[in-house]
RNA sequence: GGGCGAUUAGCUCAGUUGGUUUAGAGCGCCUGCCUUACAAGCAGGAUGUCGGGGGUUCAAGUCCCUCAUCGCCCA
């Protein structure tokens, strides 16, 4: 240690730090009944994933949590993890294949399915590997991945259970498909947008006769799937051709003239076309009506056999193929612009094909009630709390979960049909023949379909904690101790794919809320306000800047920025792809790095070895930095448990810059220079160093290197030994004295007077000058006299008179403060015109002071109505004004 | 269309239940300093009709209403 380098340099010591801390283990838990637990599920990042500044953002919150709660004393965990990610992943490996041209029905689903675990040991979890550079604490021996064995058998057997309550089911719907994916998708996959496209005008000729219907669509492709057209049944206008037929424009078809109330008379002409197949509220039209179900396209979203000379042909080039001939056949009335939104696949970015086919559904009605009450009766809270309004909404209007998906990745559902098309969840085939009353071998057949990786992760509490991992396992050891776990960092982003469903599932299986509080995070932005993204190009990567600026800048930097609830910016350099802002926390970083040399200079000077500065011996300011360091330590645990994760490091930065540097080590200097005594010295060198390792202890959470790094080097240590195993600081009540600080208050206003009119004057800053300081009362003079060693070193005085009433010395540059005023002696070089205007904007300053107290204190309405201790301390400010204002008027006469 | 949030210095943001000598910080800007921990630093300075309007109150950046602009979520 005693060769720190100059300026702090945290590449080396970063990676240094995090080896100890994993090859001792410090991370691992255990239940350990003898100690509170605190525990926090990390959201599993998708195993296609790599680091962007949103994992830097969560993961430095949750590890802020996890530190500052291992350093309570409690037994601490945090359950990392990885997620399969079915679609993403899916994707990934079929680029992979197309390289080679093969897609994944040449390899089979069995070979395929290798290869994707193939890929998932080479690529997968890369995320968690660059998740390290960050510090994080978390308990990787205990780390899941969704596919696992453990976690599998848990997803069946949930599967199992809630099919044979009947709250999963089989059901023919209209559902959100993906043609790039060819999967059924849930309704939160998809992502509405606002899109530019044109309304058509349609003639439907009514048969029989040279009158047509005119109805307006977008998708006039749908066409082939048509079978009716509704009217309002208050729509008067329609009411003579209720139950006639019209002609299907191209196709010929004849369809009927229905009466619904989906069909609104203010939208077009009134008249809707109704497709079942191609649209959700057609569909519930149809089965009103008892309407056959055409399907008019393809999985991959080309149009079938049902369009004649359009089959095979995508749906958009169909729409204008389709477009061209009914304008051939002057079926179309007219064509305007339209915008609308149209829902997008959040995976493959392709608009959602509506698409009607057999799925897989969980109800969710009975599941959501349970865990909206458990959020709206506060059993769970939310931080931002508004986020509570946005569950609540979807909540109750929740609708089922989609959750099958024709994939081959993934949790394949466990559902056995037998030859006759009944079927039934099971284990195993045998099994399912049991449940069928089926005999013994009859041959069923697995669905082929997989569930929805989130079907895996609303399991996540439990599965972490090896719930059901071999099938049965109902408790765990950890469950009885970890479960609730404390803290759920997220995006809101998935507020409902994960965060809903967790309480769900976990309030369904055990009984329990998954965790209590739930912390939404920032989405991170650039400057202009966007969203970080590769494909922009404002986003870069968080591993090159960490290897610039270090990993304890970059962390504190995020928490420093990020308010809550709101959104981040970070100011992003495009051509160099830097984040310059993460100065703010280099700065602060070298900061802390230089007052730890300091101090471990001073101890040097002193003489090693531990001493004890005598209460005794406590100067003002030791007892002020002593009070600040324990307000601090209790402001920094109001904003821990309150969430205000910003305001934790804006108390640590201020303490630690403007109070401990700027004022406390510069008087240390000064006290360290006016006592010889060794002894003295020696335990001064402690005290200082004292309050910093609790300073350490305060900020290590959320920068865990430099402080180990320092922290080890104030201090013989053992080998084994880790700030982080260390305990935080306690605020002692007793020791925050609202009296010293308000005298050192004092003492800081008089110094940086004098520095204010030292540069009023231009003096050059080694230049020396004498001061006088006359006080109001003895009292005061005493203080300030006691004072006097500092105020010379601070304020670089050649000599400091005190005392009582003190004539202004001629030559001299005089500010008025409250109890004191100052004179700065120039001795013939003082600019009388410029003193002159200085004293005179000062004396304006205070009329208008007194004008408005006046104001205030003549109203009626205050003195009668504003409570006594608010008139008073009203009162007494007029006065000091008045005071000040002639002492002002007396130093200008004077000039 | 419904809901939520934001609007304070050139920029990014604090401002906890209404009342600190008439709004704070960091960055940026200006002036002066390589003062032996730190130039990634130190000292000093300038900068605001707290989005507009209305109201409640003795007192409003803070509470209520309304409008505007921007953002997010849901349909």
């Amino acid at each position: 240690m005693s060769q720190l380098s100059k300026s702090y340099e945290p590449q080396a010591l970063e990676s240094k730090h995090y080896a100890t801390w994993q090859a001792n283990q410090l991370y691992t838990s255990n239940v350990n009944p003898d100690k509170k637990p605190y525990s926090i599920l990390m959201p599993p990042p998708n195993v296609t994933g790599i680091l962007h500044f949103g994992h830097v953002l969560n993961h430095t919150l949750q590890d802020i949590y996890i530190r500052r709660n291992r350093m309570t004393g409690r037994e601490v965990c945090w359950f990392p993890g990885l997620d399969h990610a079915g679609i993403a992943t899916q994707t990934k490996v079929e680029q992979e294949l197309r390289k080679e041209k093969l897609t994944r029905h040449d390899l089979g689903r069995e070979q395929f399915t290798e290869k994707v675990w193939d890929w998932k040991e080479k690529y997968g979890g890369i995320i968690l590997q660059q998740l390290r550079t960050l510090g994080i604490s978390a308990d990787w021996s205990r780390t899941l991945f969704t596919m696992d064995e453990g976690a599998s058998n848990a997803v069946r057997e949930v599967f199992i259970r809630l099919f044979d309550e009947g709250l999963i089911y089989r059901g023919k719907r209209i559902i959100n498909w993906s043609p790039l994916a060819q999967s059924a998708l849930s309704d939160e996959e998809v992502l509405f947008k606002e899109v530019k496209e044109h309304l058509y005008t349609l003639r439907y000729y009514i048969e029989g006769t040279n009158d047509y219907l005119t109805l307006s669509t977008v998708r006039p492709e749908t066409i082939f799937g048509d079978v009716a057209v509704a009217v309002n049944p208050n729509d008067e206008r329609y009411t003579s051709l209720v139950g006639k037929n019209v002609i299907v424009p191209i196709v010929g078809r004849l369809v009927p003239i229905i009466t619904d109330d989906y069909a609104d008379p203010t939208f077009g002409t009134g008249v809707v076309k109704i497709t079942p197949a191609h649209d959700p509220n057609d569909f519930e039209v149809g089965l009103r009506h008892n309407l056959p179900q055409p399907n008019a396209i393809n999985p991959d979203a080309t149009l079938n056999e049902l369009a004649g000379e359009f089959q095979g042909l995508d749906r958009f080039v169909a729409r204008k193929k389709v477009v061209e001939r009914l304008t051939e056949l002057e079926l179309i009335e007219k064509i305007e612009d339209y915008t609308h939104n149209v829902g997008f696949s959040e995976r493959g970015g392709e608009p959602v094909e509506p698409y009607l086919s057999d799925q897989w559904f969980v109800s969710m009605k009975p599941l959501a009630e349970p865990a909206l009450a458990a959020v709206m009766n506060g059993d769970i809270s939310f931080y931002p709390n508004h986020w509570v309004k946005t569950y609540e909404h979807w909540m109750t209007g929740i609708r089922d979960w989609c959750i099958s998906r024709q994939l081959w990745w993934g949790h394949r559902i466990p559902v056995y049909y037998a030859p006759d098309g009944q079927f039934t969840a099971a284990r195993s085939e045998v099994e399912a023949c049991m449940k069928l009353g089926l005999p013994a071998g009859t041959s069923l057949r697995q669905d082929e379909d997989v569930l929805d990786t989130w079907f895996s992760s609303w399991l996540w509490p439990m599965t972490t904690m090896n719930w059901l991992a071999d099938g049965k396992t109902e408790e765990s050891a950890e469950m009885s101790y970890f479960l609730p776990t404390n803290l759920l960092v997220t995006a809101p982003e998935i507020i409902f794919f994960w965060v809903a469903r967790m309480i769900m599932a976990t309030l369904k299986f055990k009984g329990q809320i998954p965790f209590k509080n739930v912390y939404f995070t920032s989405i991170v932005r650039d400057s202009k306000g966007r969203k970080m993204s590769k494909s922009l190009g404002n986003s870069p990567d968080p591993l090159d800047i960490i290897a610039k600026y270090g990993a304890d800048a970059v962390r504190f930097t995020m928490i420093y920025l990020a308010p809550m609830g709101l959104d981040i910016r970070l100011e992003v350099n495009e051509k160099t792809q830097d984040v310059p802002s993460i100065e703010i926390g280099r700065n602060f970083a070298n900061k802390i790095w230089n007052a730890g040399r300091f101090l471990l200079m001073k101890q040097e000077e002193a003489g090693i070895g531990k001493a004890v500065l005598h209460e005794n011996d406590y100067s003002m300011a030791d007892k002020w930095i002593l009070s600040r360091y324990h307000s601090t330590i209790q402001a920094i645990a109001d904003g821990l448990d309150n969430y205000r994760v910003t305001e934790y490091s804006k108390i640590l930065y201020d303490f630690i810059w403007r109070d401990f540097c700027d004022w406390y080590v510069e008087i240390v200097k000064v006290q360290f220079n006016s006592n010889e005594d060794p002894a003295y010295r020696k335990g001064l060198a402690s005290f200082a160093l004292d309050i910093f390792d609790g300073i350490l202890r305060l900020l290590h959470p959320v920068m865990p290197f430099i402080t180990e790094e320092l922290w080890l080097g104030i201090a013989e240590r053992e080998d084994y030994e880790s700030i982080s195993t260390t305990k935080a600081p306690d605020s002692d009540r007793k020791l925050i004295q609202a009296d010293v600080e308000t005298q050192f208050a004092q003492l800081q206003e008089i110094v940086e007077e004098i520095r204010r009119l030292r540069s009023a004057s231009t003096i050059q800053p080694q230049e020396k000058l004498p001061i006088t300081l006359s006080t109001e009362t003895l009292e005061f003079a005493a203080f300030v006299e006691s004072q006097t060693k500092i105020i010379a070193t601070l304020a670089k005085c050649s000599n400091v008179t005190v005392g009582m009433q003190l004539p202004k010395p001629e030559q001299s540059s005089s500010s008025v403060m409250r109890g004191v005023e100052v004179h700065l002696e120039l001795a013939g070089t003082v600019d009388i015109e410029k003193e002159r205007l200085r004293l005179q904007k000062e004396c304006e300053r205070l009329s208008g002071l007194e004008k408005s107290f006046e104001a205030k204190l003549n109203n009626p309405g205050f003195l009668a109505k504003a409570p006594d201790a608010v008139v008073s301390a009203e009162k007494e400010k007029l006065v000091g004004i008045k005071e000040s204002l002639e002492k002002v008027k007396a130093n200008l006469a004077a000039l």
